[in-house]
DNA sequence: CTCGTCCCCTGGGAGC
DNA sequence: TGCTCCCAGGGGACGA
């Protein structure tokens, strides 16, 4: 599901929401996601104000006024929703139990709901000064929207890479963020084949790649990401970038590229469906 | 290091 | 309708 222009999407949705805002009560409907929750998770969030909501990678950070943070990340399938109300009157989900909302987090704001099919995302908690040395965070790789991300960049990661430039671009300890979807998409843009020795790139073709990257986290969103199967906005709302695709799920339509006689074909990389068109992507 | 394989889990779609 | 099989925005363990 999410990758980074999904989780953007939701962090900006959210953020008007819960920052500032007190958590009231936590109600967990089963004990795990991906991995237990921590002890006492409920009691060490409630009474809890948010002071801000940050994203590194595909992590939602919710940091908090006792400098803990509250750690979440959405697998494959989960999802936040966001009932607004005031205190008191907005409704605990009551009769229905959605049979995938895992956690529901009551605010002076509104209602938070984490729902999750598959169950690979989790939560956590952890202090915000040791953050840094997380096991979840410590070999993360560069945000590909900040100023350390560029062309120069991945040259430096990539040289000496005998591995492919698709999952070179997939591997988080090089790029934080960027999943199947989004390195296909890239791919393609930037001309290249996923097929690539990630080492064997030009300088040129490096800033091609980073800008290409770069564009199209961008413009995914801009668009609300890219609305599947189970990503929403925090307010339910679709994303739209799926339509925007030149490649991903295309496998036997016409490359997108006006220029191009090609046709998209699919295969099997790392054990993931790579997306592009070997006519263009060279 | 890099690869393939298997695993976590549920659901949707294709094909029969 | 129903069954089986394959596939899915992630990530990690393990062995070759």
């Amino acid at each position: 599901m999410p990758e980074l222009p999904e989780v953007e999407t939701v962090r900006q949705g959210l953020a008007p929401f819960l920052v500032g805002s007190r958590i009231v009560r936590v109600e967990l409907r089963r004990k795990d996601l991906r991995f237990p929750f921590p002890e006492h998770f409920a009691g060490r969030l409630e009474g809890r104000r948010i002071v801000a909501l940050n994203r590194r990678a595909k992590y939602l950070l919710a940091m908090l006024d006792d400098d803990q943070v509250l750690i979440a990340h959405l697998g494959m399938s989960g999802s936040f929703r966001m009932e607004a109300g005031a205190i008191g009157a907005f409704k605990f989900p009551r009769d229905k139990n959605p049979a995938h909302d895992h956690v529901v987090i009551s605010l002076e704001t509104g209602c938070l709901t984490y729902n999750d099919p598959r169950r690979f995302g989790f939560m956590t908690l952890a202090a915000t000064d040791t953050l840094a040395e997380h096991p979840f965070f410590v070999g993360l790789g560069v945000e590909p929207l900040s100023n350390d991300f560029s062309g120069q960049t991945l040259a430096r990661l990539f040289a000496g890479k005998t591995t492919s430039l698709k999952a070179a671009l997939l591997d988080q300890r090089n790029v934080a963020g960027l999943g199947n979807i989004y390195v296909c998409e890239a791919l393609h843009r930037a001309g290249l084949s996923p097929l690539r020795a990630a080492g064997g790139l030009t300088g040129a073709a490096s800033e091609i790649l980073a800008r290409t990257v770069r564009a199209v986290l961008r413009e995914a969103i801009e668009a609300g990401g890219s609305s599947l199967r189970d990503h929403r906005q925090a307010d339910g709302a679709l994303g739209y970038f799926q339509h925007n695709f030149r490649v991903y799920d295309r496998e036997g339509q016409a490359c997108a590229n006006p220029d191009c006689r090609g046709t998209i074909i699919r295969r099997a990389q790392n054990g993931r469906s790579t997306f592009y068109c070997p006519n263009c992507q060279g």
